[in-house]
DNA sequence: TATGAATGAGGGTTCATTCAT
DNA sequence: CATGAATGAACCCTCATTCAT
């Protein structure tokens, strides 16, 4: 009972400091907010975590672990499943884990905060949950850009940018979105439309990659040492 | 001289709150940091702007007009000059205005992260500067649809937010790229070269919308709100 | 020893505030200063009573409870005591409560003030104090000036302010007094005499009212709406 | 015309000075309070009194002068009237000093407050000012109770501090008064009507007490300190 | 003579943290 | 294990004051 009782208070602390750290961020956020969400002595966070910093830290492991046993990059697809409905699957999971409102919908938020303004919490994070889904991402890529393309290359990573930057801007300007696209709304349907057009958009580009190169070129103005398909 | 000290002053703390509040947030920002940076006193932040919020109020306002007379979206290109070029200069300015280094560098840093984590002095800019800019790039990215579709269309306004979170997720994800892709620089020819990239990947999308559709469509696995060219 | 300590610094942030408040004022006492009396943190006052406001507002209600109970306004007279004699009591303790100089002497002191310069606190104290005192009051008067005269007429109610008056200046203007009558001491003995001395006063007023109804007249040259017992 | 700016300035201030602090007293006016409604520049206080302390002395001195010159304490009666009436003038003006609205009724406002809380500036506007009205009113007194009582007797003084009690709780307590009893206007009429009854009720006691004094010994049950008419 | 700009001390409040129980 | 009480540092802000013109 006691064990219950302390573990079920640790639990409720990380839930509650992850809506909060996730809807404020780590300086703004308080710990007295976070006990009491959690119905918890303000004393409890240093108890069970060592301080703010240590909850935090916490945290951050556990959501990357939550957010994607929830919704896993591949979405149960098989895994020789073909590379566009890999593709389509990665966007949308990416999407539902930063966009979900359902409990736990902090997970995403967090990361991309993390992102943004990271903590000294991050870099454990980033060797052992991203550099594993950037890989994944770039080996879908470079099937889908054909041609032998290696994941390492640097067209591949730049594409990867421009995928995972697609994504994260919908969470991230959610604010200006709310403004400059008044109908969209963040339900399941709606996240489902997003990850429709954000698949399209960049399959669109990979797929024709090599078609338009002088197009870009042309645009570019001269600017060359953008990466092209012939390069690697 | 009291002219000028006096101007001075409030420059220095303009100069001084651009880059604390783009390092730090609103909220994390002291207003002791800024006025240790500008050389001024505690007090004098409340003499010219009447408190924090008024500083950050004068601030974002500056950050923008300083920012877009500094990196005019269309960089000097004459108004008739092809879709493709001044969608190209678009992407080119943002991130110069983003990731620039010079003096007055936090000004897109500043706009990101209102965007992120909006104040309540975003709207007065949203509607002075962000709107119009809005209107800019989807005239572009319409123009290069073609088939007569209007820049209020659902789809433009989807291409719009994929391009744009192309741009941002460059500055927003340093922390992370610094990992992923540690030889990308951002000197003068490493923005260049990312412009070169996002602009060939959203061209390469935008020319060939119309032709993939199908195959979004497949990966789509049936969720078909997704707009596409054929709807208006 | 925890719930000691932790109710001993509430009554001692208390009687700090009381000697503070009651000297200086509510805007001009510090918090402070009155935690440095107290031996307290500067925390502790918002930890224990919420802030600046709060403390005040408990340390009103409470130097009223405790004033009375120290000094009720009947001085353990029996309730069929004599009007004169219950109307002496009265007087007498409403002076022993403000002029008193033992621990809490600044519950009158900080009555006196409140009336004078009225905080948000003041209304709570007056229905739930100052009405009941007023109204006991008024039924002394009543039976004194007799004629089945009701407690709430005019008259009554006028009388009450002239006795109350005269209590309240002997404590407001000490600074003045102290110049214009420097033998008056205020120990046991003088505030003792004094309440002889305002008793026999308002005695002598309301024993006469009714006969000397001309004199006043003739003195107030024509201006007839002051009450008169036959008003009523 | 320089000096016309110069002298008016600081009659703007010294009159801004009055209505505020009278209303908020020294500590809770600001200077730049005053110096918003005189239309004067902040540092002209200091420029013209040395400081917010100087400009409280210099208005304070003249507070007396003008109050006493607006409403002098015989209200124009002849020397030789009798002394009820000179008693009524004196209670009347009193009142109308302390409650008047028109402008420059800080007058009495301010001294009221002087005496509950006194400054440094006090003690010259006591010898200078207060001395001697009060020693007007002990010679009225004494004339009233009669038997060549002498002004300085220690019943006199008394009873000139019940009388002045009542006139300044009717201003002090303002605020229970508004509460006590609502129907109290004060406007010339309701403030004439006061002053017939402090004149009434005091000419009541003063005229009686003699009488009186078997009614109060026995009251003060045993406490006999209390002066009476034979006692000098 | 008069003023806009700048100052430093101090205001109340909030915070993460620690202590004794 | 867990908690209510207490802490001190730092927060933004306001103030009377002074400075340079």
């Amino acid at each position: 009972m006691t064990q219950d009782s302390g573990e079920d208070t640790k639990q409720r602390l990380l839930a509650a400091a992850g809506e909060v750290f996730s809807k404020q961020g780590f300086k703004a956020a308080t710990v007295r907010t976070i006990c009491r969400m959690a119905r918890a002595n303000v004393a409890a966070v240093h108890y069970h975590f060592g301080g703010k910093d240590g909850l935090y830290s916490a945290l951050l492991s556990e959501a990357f672990v939550t957010g994607l046993r929830r919704n896993p990059p591949d979405m149960g697809l098989p895994a020789d499943a073909p590379a566009e409905e890999r593709l389509h699957a990665f966007i949308h999971s990416f999407l539902l884990r930063m966009l979900g409102d359902g409990k736990g919908a902090w997970c995403g938020k967090l990361m991309a905060r993390e992102m943004f303004e990271p903590t000294q919490a991050l870099s454990q994070v980033v060797e052992r949950h991203i550099l594993p889904l950037s890989a994944y991402l770039r080996s879908i890529i470079a099937e889908i850009l054909g041609n032998g393309i290696s994941p390492e290359d640097k067209l591949v990573r730049q594409c990867s940018m421009s995928i995972v930057g697609q994504c994260q801007y919908i969470f991230r300007s959610r604010a200006i979105i709310d403004v400059l696209a008044p109908d969209l709304r963040f339900d399941e349907a709606g996240i489902s439309g997003l990850a429709d057009h954000i698949t399209h958009f960049s399959l669109c580009a990979l797929k024709n990659f090599s078609h338009c190169a002088q197009i870009a070129g042309t645009a570019a103005s001269g600017h060359e040492q953008s990466a092209s398909p012939q390069e690697s």
